[in-house]
DNA sequence: TTGTTATGATGACGACCATAATCTAAAATG
DNA sequence: CATTTTAGATTATGGTCGTCATCATAACAA
């Protein structure tokens, strides 16, 4: 049963959205090679003439879901970004949502490759939050960065803390305002 | 094969000290339950003579360290406190680091058992850090337990973030460096 | 001391896991 | 049109998963 190389493409390319969904709603643990193809469409022998291993493609699907999120993130205004980040309906959607908010703690139990991509996506987030001061000093950017890091370090901290609440708790909520106030209150961001 | 009523709550205590480590180190779906049993010397079948199942040790061992950790913060001073959670000792010590910065984020997949018990892991916490501002007005009470959810979300993002770096990044220790030195710069924690 | 109780060892259940060899049919290539 | 190539289905590997029935044994209550 062979494609032409344009469906492979793009075969490949729904294996790896689809994981990309599943893992960030279940983790990486939380899905199998199986189930994945199966999602996709397949039966899960075929998967490895597309990738080397499992790892291969959560690296895969990360990256592809860091540089589609940085180039969406680079057209918004900052406080729209965060008002749209720390809302419920991010919240309750980590199928769709932010991968770094869904997977960083799996990331970090990960081989090294996993680990590189994570950072990569960092690096890339806090540059296309830095595209918007180009014309400070040097002091200033450098100040600059540690204020976009400490930002992200907190509103990636807030949905994860939100998630593991219960539902209906009003806890889940409150974490999220509280940090949404916080967070447009400053002029940083 | 009985043992003594001692012997049973010490047992039953170390397999869930056993795999509150695991558990941190490796993530819920990292670690079975009989390599749980085997590590904390027993073999698996014994496991449901003392929970009923997986999901309930889960629990009972994030409710456990959840108590230990809020006992042992309420006499650090909080400064010092921060400088040892954003510490390249925590970061690389999840097995006996904080469970909240270690699982939340496989809470956020795991049944309303679990979600419930770290929603009260986060309330105990926020409860002991408010033990110094007992004098405090209504408002300003309000204000400060902003101040301190804004505080718990920065210092766990911070440390899952770190972790999800390569080892020898040096973004994984700039995240750390960042967000210690501006919590410290602020007078509320 | 006798009878009851319950811990924990043994082993099995069916389902799932990641990975891989084999085979096929059809696309790509000549 | 003939040949080569290969995507993806099928099937198998050896292992792990959570859960549980069974049972010997030793701690308990009587």
């Amino acid at each position: 049963m062979k494609v032409t190389k344009a469906q492979v493409r793009e075969n490949r390319e729904r294996i790896v959205e689809t994981a990309s969904v599943l893992f960030r709603e279940r983790g990486y643990d939380g899905v199998g090679v199986a189930e994945l193809m199966a999602t996709a469409g397949f039966t899960h022998g075929g998967f490895y003439k597309h990738f080397g291993s499992k790892a291969d493609l959560m690296a895969e699907a990360a990256a592809c879901s860091f540089a589609k999120s940085a180039e969406q993130s680079a057209e918004v205004d900052v406080a729209d970004f965060v008002q749209h980040y720390l809302s419920r309906e991010h919240r309750d959607a980590p199928g769709s949502g932010c991968t770094m908010a869904a997977l960083c703690a799996d990331a970090g139990r990960q081989p090294e490759l996993i680990k590189q991509t994570f950072a990569v996506g960092i690096e890339n987030q806090l540059a296309t939050l830095a595209n918007k001061d180009k014309h400070l000093s040097e002091t200033e950017q450098r100040e600059s960065r540690a204020r976009r890091i400490a930002a992200i370090a907190q509103v990636v901290g807030a949905i994860v803390l939100s998630r593991a609440c219960p539902d209906d708790s009003g806890l889940a909520d409150e974490i999220l305002e509280v940090c949404r106030t916080k967070m447009l209150g400053q002029q940083d961001c």
